[in-house]
RNA sequence: GGCCCGGUAGUUCAGCUGGUUAGAACGCUAGCCUGUCACGCUAGAGGUCGACGGUUCGAGCCCGUUCCGGGUCGCCA
């Protein structure tokens, strides 16, 4: 093994160029690939920037020569030599006009053999891959994400910086908090028995932040939750945490929408259309039965209760004397994808999430087959089509229910389902708000209402008289950022009222001494002075993977963790010892517990 | 916790209706080769078919259990 003393790097090895020739040049990196064609030796050497080659020949020092055939994958190299221009130029990467003509030579560091091609692209499973974790980062796609992750982050800090943001750093060991997400625990040493936690979101101290007079925060927060993973959703992840004092919804929304215009022009130069575009809540669900509708395509949800009320079907009428109603959605041109198999899979997917059934249409060349059509006249069928707009060609997906939450939540669900077996184009960046959710949710096993966002959030001034009548009819000072189908950003208009906000947290269940001892340093702080604030929180890891159009956050986060919630890595969580846990006043649990 | 998909050389995969010695490509090792760049040519090494149990004359293949990985529902104020 051999040093790099007295070797300083000129040049990343991606940056060498036709006008570099007659250059010395000192190179390091790892090597891609060796060529040896015998009294020739090619090398390709690589970094964070690319790949140069290296060259040797019957003009090199003998020494030099035997070293470059020795070399093998993955080895660390050092090399100095003239940059020239090649006899046969490679025109498939940018330094293919020039190689390195190599004088000195060290191997810093040999490697085995690795478990899989560093290459980009890989077909590698994901599991080999996280578990040489390192070696996976090497490729250039990896590479990649992760510096326009860096970059992203810059710029986010750069924009929120420009709009008279202060970052201030929020701790980890905070308070448990168990309303929400299940929090992570940390033992502490000092006071046995008692645990700090790790935080869901900085929420409670920018609020204070807030009070304490520094009027915009922003962090990019580390955030925990002990919750399952999903494809876009891992147990820790950062969020882009602002607040803002003095403000109410639109001054909130004004920032967020300068910061999207202000990444996507930096990062991709990609001109947003502004202002975004807003839909309520409300309209949302009836529109895509989602809170977070994907709007690159249309597929909308079609209110056909009206129309089928008092129809011969008792799947439809019950429903609709339950105090439900039944929905429809149209795929274009899909009777021949949407086989009757197919749709019996779609049946099975939609109870999978909840509903009796699907009712269904297909409209052929051969004429309409329905699941239903025996109970309907043909009056009563022509009228459905025409309500919900099919034509010869086109399969109707209808649901019924007494719950029309369910419908809406289901349908919606099938739509994204129906355009994924439809391969529907999705493409671009389609970015909106949602606003004006409720403040309550009303929670069927607890019987109980539940606050939707937090319960620091403002109701709209004009639903405050029904917080005690009718808490339905509650809407929220909250927003919602979309981006194509994913919630992107959340945030609300916080409560600053201390009479108000007592009052929120009897309305969900909390008597006054809960509350007190729970929040109570929250309160306590609104005595003293608060002023209107509000923010939201953006989730970076969704922002890039969106970005770079990754289709999981694993190729977004350097060290992500897989589904049973451990890092192949590192091989954690991890045993520990007796000692560790009887210093922290534990008791290791037995193993069939 | 439920449901669905997957696990065969180092890697990616093939393997028929259960039937002789489990194959290919890439990678790896060695030799040859002066302009390659996915170099080429020749030869070679490399397998607990995830694990355990069962059915069978016989299991990579069938059955059961289990482990591992992925997706999803629940969950994620």
């Amino acid at each position: 093994m051999e040093t790099v003393q007295g070797m300083k790097r000129t040049r990343y090895c991606g940056e060498f160029r036709r006008e570099h020739a007659g250059e010395t040049a000192t190179v390091f990196g790892w090597v891609q690939r060796q060529r040896d064609l015998g009294q020739l030796i090619f090398i390709d050497l690589r970094d964070r920037t690319g790949i140069v080659q290296l060259a040797f020949d019957d003009n090199t020092a003998r020494d030099i020569f035997e070293k470059a055939f020795a070399v093998r994958g993955e080895y660390v190299l050092a090399a100095t030599g003239e940059v020239r221009v090649r006899s046969s130029i490679n025109n498939e990467i940018p330094t293919g006009e020039v190689e390195i003509f190599v004088t000195e030579l060290r191997i810093l560091n040999k490697a085995e053999t690795p478990p899989f091609e560093i290459v980009e692209n890989s077909n590698t499973a994901e599991a080999m891959r996280l578990k040489y974790r390192y070696l996976d980062l090497r490729r250039p796609d990896l590479q990649r994400n992760l510096i326009l992750r860096h970059r992203i982050a810059k710029a986010t800090r750069d924009y929120f910086d420009e709009q008279g943001f202060i970052e201030l750093e929020t701790p980890i060991l905070v308070r448990s908090t168990p309303e929400g997400a299940r929090d992570f625990l940390v033992p502490s040493r000092v006071h046995k028995g008692d645990f700090y936690a790790l935080p869901q979101s900085p929420q409670l101290y920018k609020q204070l932040s807030m009070v304490a007079g520094f009027d915009r925060y922003i962090q990019l927060a580390r955030c925990f939750r002990d919750e399952d993973l999903r494809a876009d959703r891992q147990p820790e992840f950062t969020q882009i945490d602002m607040e803002m004092s003095f403000v109410d919804v639109e001054d909130v929304l004004a920032i967020g929408e300068g910061y999207m215009k202000h990444i996507f022009k930096e990062i991709l130069d990609v001109d947003l259309p502004m202002p975004l575009p807003r839909m309520t809540y409300t309209e949302a669900m009836e529109r895509f039965g989602s809170d977070k509708p994907d709007t690159r395509f249309g597929m909308e949800l079609c209110d056909v209760t009206d129309t089928v009320r008092g129809c011969g079907f008792g799947v439809f009428t019950s429903a609709i004397e339950g105090g439900g109603s039944v929905r429809a959605i149209v795929a274009k041109n899909a009777v021949t994808t949407l086989s009757r198999k197919e749709i019996d899979k779609l049946t099975e997917h939609a109870k999978g999430i909840g509903a009796k059934g699907l009712a269904w249409v297909r409209w052929t060349a051969d004429g309409i087959a329905s699941s239903f059509g025996k109970f309907l006249s043909e009056d009563e069928m022509t009228a459905l089509l025409q309500k919900v707009g099919a034509e010869q060609g086109d399969a109707v997906l209808i649901i019924a229910d007494t719950d029309s939450r369910l419908v809406l939540s289901i349908l919606g669900a099938l739509r994204l389902e129906v355009a994924d077996r439809l391969n529907i184009k999705r493409e671009g960046f389609n970015l909106l708000w949602i606003t004006q959710f409720p403040f309550f949710e009303w929670n069927p096993e607890t019987e109980s209402w539940d606050a939707m966002h937090h319960p620091f959030t403002s109701p709209l001034d004009e639903c405050i008289p029904y917080l005690d009548t009718d808490p339905g009819k509650v809407f929220a000072k909250a927003y919602d950022l979309v981006l194509n189908g994913i919630e992107l950003a959340s945030g609300s208009i916080r409560i600053t009222d201390p009479e108000l906000q007592q009052h929120m947290f009897r309305s969900l269940g909390l008597s006054d001494e809960v509350a007190y001892a729970k929040f109570g340093y929250l309160l306590d702080a609104f005595r003293y002075g608060a002023p209107p604030h509000g923010g939201m929180a953006l989730g970076l890891d969704r922002l890039v993977m969106q970005m770079i159009g990754a289709s999981t956050l694993r190729d977004v986060v350097a060290y992500p963790k897989v589904q049973n919630m451990t890092e192949l890595m590192t091989s954690c969580p991890s045993p520990v010892d007796d000692e560790q846990l009887k210093e922290l006043g534990l008791a290791a649990l037995k193993q069939d517990e």
